[in-house]
Formats: structure tokens, C-alpha cells, sequence
DNA sequence: CTAGTATTCAAACGATCAATTGAATAATAG
DNA sequence: CTATTATTCAATTGATCGTTTGAATACTAG
């Protein structure tokens, strides 16, 4: 073969990973399965989409190995292939937010449409925080909160929200931070405490502002 | 609109990104925009694209973000968009390198074919390199170099590389390397330098993996 | 073995995408 | 002004992708 098209054919398989990534469907599926191990009909449940269709898209991602499989019993549970997915996915999120206009947009409606009114702005926070008026959730996953969360916050991800829910008290209102202004973890937490009946707001930005700012942080211990 | 809409084109506004570089010659394109500012003909030349499918696969990547353009008196100068595009392309490279199996076997038959049999070990170019037998040159951009190289190496980034062949003797062999075993910069120079008559390999590794290896290192000056 | 569940496969449709071609702008030189 | 060069636009064709549908496997419980 020669150099030129072994090198198109090479830019072409690394092509077909982003063709992976290039649907709607599969990048939720994905970030579902980056939470955790996950079968088909639960993914399919989660995604609201049909599980033939879930099935279907599943195998495109694992085709170009970003997800693996392994079977127990009767059920095929997903999970990501490692971690450069994940950062592959993150670097991914990050261009997008950052470069695409539309998306800006598009969070930014989603958010005024729910509870970006709501949105507790630092300083109020920092002020609640102090009188003991509110419970701080970081709903970001473990390894983040470990490096790095806002003094007073509870790590509390959001694949394990509903089993955390003890933790919080039901008086206090809960205020959700995540990775920053156009991450939707947060604004996730808020919707499902809602849901069952707890008083939650997003904080307005995410931590890397927060640190930014220069208010209180910790890093380590829980 | 109801929450599940917006979310669907969250993540369809996203998957757009994906979906411009879902295709080798975007790729392509893409990685010498990041090497410096090129006008379409320019890439249209170092693709071997024609100038039309050029200026459309350009215009894919500008309408998503990833690149932005500037005229200049009849000529349209593309750059890439921001850091964060860069660390896009390497997290998608490196999921794609580590996970693929078939780009292993390309990147794999690619060298073999050429000029892996002839790759040079880092002990064999450290006793050679103290001996003053080569010219070990860097080619990956400046920065990168700025950043950490191996010691007595010089830049010589692969889009200068014409440009400094007087800084190359003749007589002695020129040991080329870049990134990693599956960067094909090196490869490139080393093809390039064969085709105007340098004795030219290339390590057998990249600059990580002489790091790694505790290997004499040097940054910042040249 | 049979019934039931989880997953995958296969075919079919419409929608979207890539490359080619030829023409249309836009800027510059003479 | 006209001719030239660089880039973009528009229309076409063939290929690929996404979803739905219905059926085929694979496993488990009884």
C-alpha cells in the first residue's frame, strides 16, 4: 500500500471514533455509562429510547472500543473502555460549550426555563453557608470532589443522589454545584430532589469559578 | 419546551461537533491548521484535496467552532479556534490509538513498511548522540519543545522543516522524533529528509517515553 | 421441555453527508 | 476597465446513517 493511503486510511480510523461520538443518542448513553456499569434495558429506560435502538447504537460505541461489554445471566452490561474515554468525552463537552454559540444558547434557555432564576449566585451561598442555613452537595464524581470542592460540601454524585438522600436533611434547603455554569449535573440534582420534595437551587457557577474567586476551598479528606 | 427536548439538542448540539471531525480529510486538515495559520490553497496542496472540497471541509469545521478564519487581501487564513481544540484532537488521537485495534495494525504496517525496522532505539542514540555521530532533531512545534526535549536536541518543527535543512550537516545521520511511537511527525521528517538525500530514522519512541525512561532532559532554552 | 425475558440481527425507509462540477464573488494587477 | 487568482456557492450523484419493525438467539425459571 502506499504512504498517502495508509495515511488517509489512518485518519479515517481515528475518524470513526468521532463518528462514534456523533449523535445525540450515543454521547447520553455514553455519559450514562461513564456514571457506571449499566445494561441495555436500563440504558434504554434512561434514554428513553427504544432498546433495539439502544442495543443498536451500544454496538457502534463498542465497535470503535469506547465502551466494552460483559455478560451475566441474561443481561449485557456496558461499561466505558477507560479512562481517555472519558476525557476524550469531557474534551469533547469542553470544545463544544466553549466554541458552539448554539449550545451556549441552548443551556442558557434550559437553565432560564427551570431554575436559572433560581440560581444562588457565590456570595449568597458563602453567607447562608455560614449561618448554617443550607446544605452544600458537590454532585461531581468522587475523584473530582477529592481534588478539589468547596469548604463545607458534601460529595455526593450524581449516580448515587437517590441513595445519598439520608444524608440531607429535609428542612435545610440544598444548594447543587458541579464543573461550571454550563455543566447540567447540577441542574440534574435540583430537578430530581425536587421531585422528592426537598427545597434545592443550583449554585450560579461551578467550582473551577468558585476556586477562581479565591473563596474557601478544601481538597482530600471528606 | 419541555426539559427532555432541550436535552436532546444539548447533546445534538455536541454530537455536531463530533460529527465535523468524523471524517479523515477534516482530520487531516485539522492538524495542520494546528500547526499555523494556512490559507485553503495552501491545505488544499498539502492534502491533495481539491480546492472546493477544501474550502467546504473548512467551512464544516468553522461552522462547529473548531476553527476560525481571517481574510487577508484575496487569501483566507484558517487558525484553529482555541486551546481547547488541540486538546480535543489529542484526546480523540490518543482514545482512538489506545483503543482501536485497527489503527494499531495500520500505524503498525505503516512503520513496518517504511522505516520501523530502521527505527532507533533510545540506548543506541544515546551512545551514538555522546559519540557526536547525529543530529538528533525535535519536530514537534516550538512550544512543545519549550515545554521538554531531549538534551541537545533542536527544533526543527515539521512545518519549518524545509526551512532549516542548512542547520543539518549533510554528513551526519539526523535521528528524528516527536510525540510517541504512533505520532507519525517523525515518520514524516524522516521521509522528507530521505527525499532530498539525509541518511534520516527516527527514534524509536517519542519525548514521553525518553522522559519516562529517565533519560537526560531540557526545557526552556534552545 | 415451555414460557418469558434480555439482547441482537436483518431489512427497509427516509434523512444526511462527501465529492465533483461549474459558476459566482471578491480582491488585485496591469 | 479587463484579466487573473483565491475562495465560496449551488446543484448533483452515490454512499452512509438512524430509526422502526419483526424476527432470531440466549439465558432463566418453573
Amino acid at each position: 500500500m502506499s504512504t498517502d493511503a495508509v495515511k488517509r486510511e489512518l485518519y479515517q480510523s481515528i475518524a470513526k471514533v468521532a463518528q462514534a461520538l456523533a449523535s445525540g443518542n450515543r454521547l447520553q448513553l455514553l455519559e450514562f455509562i461513564a456514571q457506571g456499569e449499566r445494561s441495555v434495558d436500563a440504558l434504554a429506560a434512561m434514554t428513553g429510547m427504544s432498546v433495539a435502538n439502544t442495543s443498536q447504537h451500544l454496538q457502534a460505541l463498542r465497535q470503535v472500543g469506547l465502551v466494552a461489554a460483559r455478560k451475566e445471566g441474561q443481561r449485557v452490561y456496558y461499561r466505558v473502555a477507560g479512562d481517555e474515554v472519558v476525557r476524550l468525552y469531557d474534551a469533547l463537552r469542553l470544545a463544544a460549550e466553549s466554541r458552539v454559540a448554539e449550545v451556549r444558547q441552548l443551556v442558557a434557555e434550559f437553565l432560564d426555563d427551570k431554575a436559572a432564576l433560581e440560581a444562588v449566585p457565590a456570595a449568597e451561598l458563602l453567607a447562608r453557608a455560614k449561618k448554617g442555613l443550607v446544605t452544600v452537595i458537590d454532585v461531581r464524581p468522587a475523584e473530582e470532589y477529592a481534588a478539589g470542592h468547596v469548604s463545607g460540601a458534601i460529595n455526593v454524585p450524581l449516580e448515587a443522589l437517590e441513595d445519598c438522600l439520608a444524608k440531607l436533611p429535609k428542612k435545610r434547603e440544598v444548594v447543587a454545584y458541579c464543573r461550571g455554569p454550563y455543566c447540567l449535573m447540577s441542574l440534574e440534582a435540583v430537578l430530581r430532589l425536587r421531585k422528592r420534595g426537598w427545597k434545592a437551587r443550583r449554585l450560579e457557577d461551578g467550582f473551577p469559578e468558585w476556586k477562581a474567586a479565591g473563596l474557601p476551598v478544601t481538597s482530600g479528606s471528606r
